[in-house]
DNA sequence: TGCCAAATGTTACCATTGTCAACATAATTT
DNA sequence: AAATTATGTTGACAATGGTAACATTTGGCA
């Protein structure tokens, strides 16, 4: 006897999640400018143009996308900071290492996130929204070392900038493959390490001229080298 | 009379060119992802299928984009550190500060060359050279500017795979908008200038400290903080 | 010179895609 | 139970990337 098969019921139940699964999945596997909509539906096991009742469009999937890989960002950097609360120093650091760590294993959000998939990011408020609050976390951390002296005072947000390019392109140009020769041994968690390292050399307040005039070395900050 | 029109030649002359041009006016009005070689065609004034004489599919189009980009990368950052010769580390930082200016200046090249547009960069051996060669002016100047103690010794690589990613972080954020609520006002040149002038803090062999062994220095790099 | 091959363009065609409209079924509200 | 809303389906359309067959130049080469 034909047992009752499990007979797909009409209403898929969580589509518009798994859609989003079925994309990342695509996404890991091509890339996130040859993802189509029409075979994502597929693979969920849907008629084509049901995508069309839970996203306008494709684009609108890629938001999605992106505005849950900001979401995840926040909440491991979040953590990251958390887990040295009271050492602004080093919760800036545990910050950038868990962005590229968070960049590196999560590939397909990067590209959707960064990737210019989605051709104008700021038509999509909540993405806006989503990408700020992520940075926010890194100014605050900034903001509090700076108030305690354990940063090179000066521009806090300039600091926080460079911090955020620093993690930002590492993670970009191990993520696209940049870097397999010259580094390809090491872990996107070592090469953070140092990297960041580095940068807090910089940023990081000098203990020996901690008297120098902030003045003084704002100064600096600007007109050195160049 | 109808005078003799200029009656377009049956062959174009350097269609090559011209639509690798058209392609870069296109990128920057509607992003990599939207680019049409039927349209990029239809614009250059020829017929859709003759692209193919010049390039085999759509992406090698974006290759031969990327590889241009590169190589324009290349000569700017050369000449920029050619224009220190002798002091590695200014030439070092204007590097970087010439990496910023080019890719805000080339936002279409940038995102041919690292937007993912490409699915599989390694699968066209002279982009990767391209890419290496930019790479390796950096690497260049590091070793130089180590050589004559004035960078921080201990990991020289790493020293330049950190520039790299700072520079490279920077233009990402400032082309993709995502600086765009923060440091709205300031031109990406001066942000490149400040936020080199933080990294080569970090990078700089400090001067008073500059008897301390290298070694002990390298272990610090790696530990520190975390 | 005249002829042939290579280069370069053109038109016709195909499968796939994003998107929409019209229709079908299930879940929810009344 | 009836009506409304949510969700899926099928069928169409124009545009796209790509291929094949055919046309026109161009450039050697006899």
């Amino acid at each position: 006897m034909p047992r009752e098969k499990p007979k797909a019921p009409y209403h898929h139940g969580d589509l518009k999640n798994t859609l989003i699964d079925v994309a990342l999945a695509h996404i890991s596997r091509d890339g996130a400018g040859s993802v189509s909509l029409r075979e994502v539906a597929r693979d969920a096991g849907v008629s084509h143009s049901a995508a069309y009742r839970h996203f306008a469009n494709k684009e609108n999937l890629l938001v999605a996308i992106a505005e849950q890989g900001f979401r995840q960002l926040g909440e491991t950097l979040g953590a990251a900071a958390q887990a040295h609360a009271g050492d602004p120093a080093r919760a800036l650091q545990a910050t950038g290492v868990a962005y590229v760590e968070f960049a590196t294993s999560h590939p397909e959000h990067l590209q959707v996130m960064f990737g210019g998939s989605i051709a104008c990011p700021s038509d999509y408020p909540s993405l806006v929204a989503a990408g700020d609050e992520t940075y926010a976390a890194l100014t605050r951390t900034v903001a509090e070392g700076s108030k305690l002296g354990q940063l090179r005072s000066g521009d806090d947000a300039m600091i926080a900038l460079t911090c955020w390019a620093t993690v930002h392109g590492l993670s970009q140009l191990i993520a696209g493959g940049q870097i397999g020769r010259e580094a390809g041994d090491a872990s996107p968690r070592s090469l953070a390490l140092a990297a960041t390292a580095l940068v807090m050399q910089g940023v990081n307040a000098p203990a020996a001229a901690a008297k120098r005039s902030a003045k003084v070395k704002r100064r600096r900050l600007k007109q050195d080298v160049l």
